[in-house]
DNA sequence: CGTGTTTGACCAGCGC
DNA sequence: GCGCTGGTCAAACACG
């Protein structure tokens, strides 16, 4: 099986292009959508502007304003009412009926007639008369002992144009992402145009795109490569891989030269993203590879591989400030799976080459080390270890984001882990507390605490875990209560069972989102367009459900935004699982279901030991050396 | 022979 | 500085 080079991959050139890190990339797929989301920012901010001038000049009211910027909940209005409405429906995009409620008594007003324009024009004006009623009597009352309804009107004000000040930066914050989205919709259009162009090409020319330097000389388009890495760099996603990627600086540098391999890693990470079955970008792999000279195991190719996923090592990107904060945070974020399994190792779908293996400290079970090798420089690794407390039960720890596409049986798992990890990150990120993670996520995932998601806040990295074990045998699960209980569908191979039971956790996530559209419809849209369009269609993918698995990835990483910026994302989780419990048979396909009782837990909870819940003290003594036996034990 | 695994050695961080 | 530990490297080995 030639690892690096080929592997099947190939398969799916394109449809898999996007991995989680790109999320929002989709999101611009359609024109019309991408379009609409232009739109939408410059109203608002149009709007705002146009609300802080009004609200500057003496004669405008604010309580319309105020109206006016509470309708968040509100639905995008129709072209007609776009004016102020659309100020606050950015984020309502799909809630079109409630939009209608929504209106503010003055655009009700306004609504009323026909003509849209007069609607920007006249919102002011409108405030105006239609305030008259209470205003005109404080206006003509300047005169009026009202003097203290002034002040409090005033001071209303201020509190509105702090409001709107608010909002305008989001507003700017939501055109940098539509920005940044845009860029990405636009190099993954390119680079797919120059797939299929490729392909087309492919067997008359093995064009040399060696490194970062993709000179589509035949077919004469673009730097691949180059649009990659802005790619994933413009994204929140590629943050992630990049982090990862990035972090593995000492240990590379040990094995090769530095210096070079540093700049050259950097090039072709991004490149990994080529892989996408683009044989030619393949084969320019393979090229750097022999180039290094290391074996092609080793991905180390300089870039990546030599990079550990150790925590300690230092991000040698060159990426922006920006990138490195995330790089070194989503660096450290992990997400470990318990799932109940016989087999050495879960099936997640990925290729996963052993690098090391040893005893750790508190577990006689030993440690092993896998990296992905679906491309060569992934930066995605795993620790794979049985639970000291129950053996049966194996702990797979995810480390990083793929930076190439993933097969659909490996998106599933690869979109859990992802969107834990970005759910942790997003509460790091926004507290840049370690604790608060932990705190965030508990709020987050499960209100009332408990048991499905586990997260440390200790150890070197803030660490997720997802029960996915829930054992009808008490003993087994040593654990907390269980809060929330996902009633998976039960296949018949335990091994099946951990991956699907992964499989529905990122259903679960995005699942909040639907039930907090108001919020987020935003990216839901695009995630449901996305869907569809994906670059690719992923024929694969039909394994599981399509639409589900296309969006999926989609789904985890607007859920994930959504935890970062919606405080009420618990009520929405809550629901959201709530729904799936009612439908997940239904909409997970996954074979062999049963109605068993086997559940997936999310617990909450921090270990002192780091990631893994604190395994007993069995052996403390275990050596670093590196035991044959049996991890693989079975 | 190519690929993946094993495993002793090495390195870095951390606590004492 | 030392020891412990986690993580990775890379030569040797195994396998098809």
């Amino acid at each position: 099986m030639a690892k690096g080079s080929g592997l099947s991959i190939d398969s799916d050139p394109i449809g898999f292009f996007l991995n989680q890190p790109i999320v929002l990339n989709s999101f611009p797929e359609d024109d019309n959508n991408h379009h609409y989301h232009n739109r939408n920012i410059k109203w608002k901010l149009g709007a705002m502007d146009a609300t802080l001038n009004r609200s500057a000049s003496p004669t405008i009211q604010f309580p319309l304003n105020l109206n006016c910027s509470h309708r968040q909940d509100s639905p995008p209005p129709s072209d007609a009412k776009r004016t102020v409405m659309d100020e606050m429906d950015f984020f309502a995009e799909k809630h079109g009926q409630d939009n209608e409620a929504a209106y503010t008594d003055v655009d009700r007003k306004d609504s009323d007639g026909p003509t849209a324009l007069e609607f920007k024009v006249n919102t002011g004006l409108n405030l105006l008369t239609t305030n008259t009623s209470s205003d005109q009597s404080m206006v003509d009352d300047g005169i009026s002992p009202n003097v203290e309804d002034k002040r409090a009107r005033s001071s209303e004000l201020a509190v509105l144009q702090a409001e709107l000040e608010r909002m305008n930066s989001e507003n700017q914050h939501l055109k940098e992402t539509l920005n940044q989205v845009t860029t990405t919709y636009n190099a993954l259009q390119m680079h797919f145009v120059t797939l299929m162009q490729a392909q087309k090409a492919k067997s008359t020319e093995e064009n040399g795109m060696v490194d970062g330097k993709v000179e589509v000389k035949n077919n004469g388009t673009l730097v691949v490569p180059r649009q990659f890495m802005d790619l994933r760099l413009a994204t929140n996603g590629d943050a992630d891989e990049n982090s990862m990627s990035s972090s593995e600086g000492k240990s590379r540098d040990r094995s090769g030269s530095p210096g070079n391999k540093g700049e050259v890693m950097g090039s072709k990470q991004q490149f990994g993203l080529g892989k996408d079955g683009n044989s030619d970008e393949v084969l320019a792999f393979d090229q750097d590879k022999k180039e290094n000279g290391s074996k092609i195991g080793r991905e180390d190719s300089p870039d990546q591989a030599s990079q550990g996923w150790s925590p300690n090592k230092v991000p040698r990107f060159n990426s922006p400030k920006e990138v490195d904060q995330t790089e070194a945070t989503m660096r450290k974020a992990r997400v470990s799976v318990r799932a109940r399994s016989e087999a050495p190792m879960i099936t997640d779908g990925c290729q996963w080459r052993k690098y090391g293996q040893k005893m750790a400290k508190g577990n006689p079970c030993p440690r092993a080390y896998y990296r992905c090798t679906m491309a060569n420089g992934c930066p995605v690794r795993k620790q794979v270890q049985r639970c000291a407390e129950d053996r049966t039960i194996l702990i797979t720890t995810y480390e990083g984001n793929h930076n190439h596409p993933l097969p659909p049986n490996a998106m599933a798992m690869a979109s859990t882990t992802s969107s834990a990890a970005r759910m942790l990150l997003s509460g790091s990120m926004s507290s840049a507390d370690g604790l608060m993670n932990s705190n965030f996520l508990t709020r987050t995932l499960l209100p009332c605490s408990s048991s499905m998601a586990t997260i440390s806040a200790s150890a070197p990295f803030p660490t997720v875990t997802l029960d996915l074990t829930q054992s009808p045998n008490p003993f087994q699960l040593p654990r907390p209560p269980t809060q929330f209980q996902i009633p998976f569908p039960n296949p018949s191979q335990t091994q099946n069972l951990a991956t699907a039971q992964a499989t529905l956790l990122p259903q679960i996530f995005g699942q909040a989102l639907y039930n907090n559209q108001s919020k987020f419809s935003g990216l839901q849209m695009s995630q449901d367009m996305d869907s569809s369009h994906q670059l690719g269609h992923q024929p694969q993918a039909l394994e599981m459900n399509q639409g589900q698995h296309n969006s999926l990835s989609d789904t985890v990483s607007a859920a994930t935004a959504a935890i970062t910026a919606d405080p009420n994302f618990t009520a929405a989780l809550a629901a959201a699982i709530t729904s799936i419990i009612g439908g997940a048979a239904q909409t997970n396909n996954i074979s062999n279901n049963n109605n068993s009782n086997n559940n997936a837990n999310i617990t909450t909870t921090t270990s002192s030991n780091g990631n893994l819940t604190s395994t007993s003290n069995s052996n403390s003594n275990a050596n670093n050396k590196i035991s044959n036996s049996s991890l693989q034990g079975n």
